[in-house]
DNA sequence: CATATGTGTTTGTGATCACATTTCTACAGG
DNA sequence: CCTGTAGAAATGTGATCACAAACACATATG
């Protein structure tokens, strides 16, 4: 047990927070695996009273489920699921990327290239969490520009609930290519492609859950 | 101070939760509205702890702002945040009446029109409280038929954050009619029209915040 | 009249404890 | 080898307490 918190200004609770949605998210952790109050307090320090609190934002974000007896562990998604939470992603970004397109200048294409970079170093690393964190890295540096907080917010709490999907997800088709479809997005933004953009974009989101239904 | 929580199987917090997650959603609280620890507790006869949780969950999930000090208000929204929720709303609600017409038959819109007509006697006495609960159970009772749980939830939280703000517009429009676009609604869906029910449906959504951008 | 100052109160936070329930682990019987 | 069962360990829940920070309001000061 080592204090993993920096006695910051920020509360207990809300530190052990951010760090366990990183973790969910970045598919730090595998589908269904358990996660104990004492077990996490022990972890971090702490005593059960903030981490409850962090655990349960998390299951209130989707983060997390609880079965029926109050115990805590990463979703494990049905197909079903998947497939309706990939639709969430589809609508939602699609509409951020459009009212990111015409404020998208120059400088941020560039910033996109240099995490495509990242991302393509990832990929011939099979580091699985760097990919997923460069990957949506990308996503939201675009998405900061359309100036909708509300949808941003919405739209990562999407990516939280598939974390540990997708790290498992990306053991299982074992991709070799970088992302094409983020080399299509670049070009509608340089080229201020409204309808090529939400192609490209739609098509990177749902990429990858195909090979899901089989 | 009287026990309003019955003894059930359900955890003191989660039936807490439930009573002011309707609280807010159907408009029961005014946007701003200071709500505290003790002061819930005391209401329900509870120790602040399962209070906390119910809070806590809640400000999760957008239907309450913590202040920097932490202190727990119902939200006040300004005009882009409501532009945002709006579009989302259009855009997951538009989708979930997609997936559920072509499993709407007659059954699922008389029981639409039985709920529309206590949305128009909700009008007619203008309260504010019951028209937006039974709106909202006009739209949860369509999307339903979508089998998409997660779009349904994502959606709940957005009506979840206009919930005050809801309330206070009721108030400042005062409208006389029964709502038009759900007739639409009803008509397209018996018509299995597609896109008249997608266009119905937005404007539906979006009606009412027009008056607000002023 | 406006602006500090001080003081008592209120508020959220985190630790600790008791409790009921669930889950795990041997061990027995078939 | 499989199955059921008794005891032990682990787990979430809610109450209570101490504490520091924030707040409200009356009073003093310019």
């Amino acid at each position: 047990m080592v204090d993993k918190l920096q006695d910051s200004y920020l509360a207990a609770h809300d530190q052990l927070y951010r760090i366990l949605r990183m973790r969910i998210m970045y598919g730090e952790m595998s589908p269904g695996q358990a996660i104990t109050l004492r077990g996490v307090a022990a972890e971090f320090g702490l005593s059960v009273t903030p981490v409850r609190e962090a655990l349960k934002r998390l299951a209130a974000e989707g983060a997390l489920s609880i079965s029926v007896t109050g115990r805590f562990q990463t979703p494990k998604l049905s197909n079903d699921r998947i497939e309706e939470l990939a639709s969430l992603r589809a609508l939602i970004e699609v509409e951020l990327a459009t009212r990111a397109l015409p404020r998208a200048h120059m400088a941020l294409v560039e910033r996109l290239q240099t995490i495509n970079n990242a991302i393509s170093v990832a990929v011939a690393k099979a580091d699985a969490v760097t990919y997923i964190r460069t990957n949506l890295e990308f996503h939201r540096t675009l998405y900061l520009r359309a100036q909708a907080p509300a949808m941003l917010a919405t739209v990562e709490t999407v990516w939280l609930q598939m974390g540990p999907t997708m790290r498992a997800l990306y053991g299982r088709l074992q991709r070799k290519d970088p992302p094409v479809n983020h080399r299509l997005i670049l070009a509608a933004l340089k080229a201020g492609d409204e309808p090529g953009l939400r192609v490209a974009l739609r098509a990177d989101v749902t990429q990858g859950l195909r090979m899901l239904a089989q």
